[in-house]
DNA sequence: TCGCTAACTTGACATTGACAAGATGCTTTT
DNA sequence: AAAAGCATCTTGTCAATGTCAAGTTAGCGA
C-alpha cells in the first residue's frame, strides 16, 4: 500500500490528490486565479489533462478544496496569533493583524475563499473548514466580553442578540479592513502606515466592544 | 453624424461602446463573473466576435470600464441615501445599507470592482471613478466628526491621523460586512435578521466615533 | 472627388473544461 | 493463487474562448 517514494513516480500516481493541490497552491502563486487552470495543475503534478477529474470532479470542486484548505490555514494562523498576546487589546489587534497578513501572503486563497459563486455551497468539507474559523472569531469576541467561549462551531440559538453585534461588528472590521487592503482601495494611505492605522483601529474597537458590553442585554 | 436610431442598425453600429456595456450587464447578469465571456457580451450587441477589441482592448480593459461604472453607481446610490437621512446616526447607517444593497443588487459588479488583478492598475478613469467613492465615505466621516468636508478627491496632507483611523475604521466596517454578507458568510444568522444586526452595529459605531472624535489629536 | 482612417468582420490558432472510452494495476474474493 | 472488480489514470475529442492578423466598409476631411 506503499509506493516508493524516492524514485520514479508510479503509474499509479499514489499521492496524486495532494501533489495536485500542491500544484494547484503553485499555479495560483504565479498565474493568480484567473489564470488558474486544471490543465496547468496537471502539467505540473506530471500527470495527464484529465487527471484530476477523478479526484476532484471539475473546477469548482478542485477549488472548494483549495479555500477549504485556506480556511484550515488560516484558523491555525489565527489561533497562533491569539495565543502569544498578552491581553485583550493585543488580542484583537493580533487577530485583525493575523487575518490581514493571511490574506496578503495568500492572496488568491483568500480570494478563492470568499467567491460563493465559484464554491460548492453543499460541501461539508468546506462548511466545516469556515466554521471553525467563524468559530475562532467569535471566542475572539467573547473573550473580549468576558463570555464563556464555544466550543464547537457557529450558532447557538441560545446566543444573545448583542454577541451577534458584536461579532458582526468585529467581524466586518477585520475582514473589511484585509478585504480593502489585499484589494488596493487603502492606496492613498502609505502603505507603512496601514499596520499603525490598524493597530489604533483594532485597539479602539477592541475597548469599545469590551466597555460596551452588553449594550441591551445580558448575553 | 447621427444615425437613424428607429431602424436597422447601421453596419457601423453607432453606438456599440454602449451596446456592449449593456450586454455586458446582462451577461453578468445571468451568467456571472465566472460565466463572463467577451464573445457573449458581442454575440447579444449582435456584432462580431472581435468588435470589442476596437472599444475596450481585451478582457481586462472591458472590466475596468465596467468596474469604473460600478463605482458611479455606488457612488450616486450613496449620495441618493445619504441625503435623506435626518441625523447623523441615520446616515452612517443609510450608508452601511446602501453599500450592502448595491452589493446584493449589483453582486458582480461588486466582485469585480474589487478585484486589483483583474484591472488595470493605470486606468486615470477607473482611479477617479473609486476616487469619488471614497469622497462620499470619507465625508459621511468627518460629518460624524464635525469636520469639514473635502470637496474634490482624496488623501490630503493635512489630513489628521484621528481621521484617517475613522475613516478606516468606518469603511471596514462598511465594506466587510457588504462583502461578508455577500460572500455568505452570515448565513448562520437568519437572513431576516441582517439588516437589524448591521443597523445595530452601525449606530453604535456611529455613536462612538462621534463620542471618541479626535482621540488622540485635533484633526 | 479622393483618400484616410476609424469601425467592424472574417479567419485562424493555441488553450481550456468536460466528456467518453480505453488502459493499468491494486485489492479482494474465492 | 487466480480471477474478478474497481479505483486510478490516459488518450482522444468537442465546442468555446481570447487574441491576433488581415481584410472590408463607410463616414469625414482635404
Amino acid at each position: 500500500m506503499e509506493h516508493s517514494k524516492d524514485s520514479k513516480l508510479p503509474y499509479h500516481h499514489g499521492a496524486l490528490r495532494q501533489a495536485l493541490l500542491e500544484a494547484g497552491d503553485s499555479v495560483l502563486r504565479d498565474r493568480g486565479l484567473s489564470g488558474f487552470t486544471l490543465r496547468e495543475c496537471a502539467r505540473r503534478a506530471g500527470v495527464s489533462h484529465a487527471a484530476p477529474k477523478h479526484h476532484f470532479g471539475d473546477v469548482r470542486g478542485f477549488l472548494t478544496e483549495i479555500a477549504a484548505l485556506g480556511f484550515d490555514q488560516l484558523t491555525r494562523q489565527l489561533q497562533t496569533q491569539i495565543a502569544i498576546a498578552h491581553d485583550l487589546d493585543e488580542e484583537f489587534i493580533n487577530t485583525t493583524r493575523a487575518y490581514a497578513d493571511f490574506a496578503g501572503e495568500n492572496p488568491e486563497h483568500f480570494r478563492i475563499m470568499f467567491r460563493y459563486d465559484l464554491l460548492s455551497a453543499t460541501s461539508e468539507r468546506l462548511a466545516q473548514a469556515a466554521g471553525e474559523t467563524f468559530t475562532v472569531l467569535t471566542n475572539v469576541v467573547l473573550r473580549q466580553r468576558g463570555d464563556p467561549e464555544l466550543l464547537a462551531s457557529v450558532y447557538d440559538e441560545k446566543v444573545a442578540e448583542s454577541v451577534i453585534d458584536d461579532i458582526v461588528l468585529s467581524w466586518s472590521h477585520i475582514h473589511g479592513f484585509a478585504h480593502l487592503k489585499l484589494e488596493q482601495q487603502m492606496s492613498m494611505l502609505p502603505a507603512a502606515t496601514h499596520d499603525d492605522v490598524m493597530v489604533r483601529a483594532s485597539r479602539r474597537l477592541s475597548r469599545f466592544i469590551r466597555s460596551d458590553a452588553g449594550h441591551q442585554d445580558e448575553g
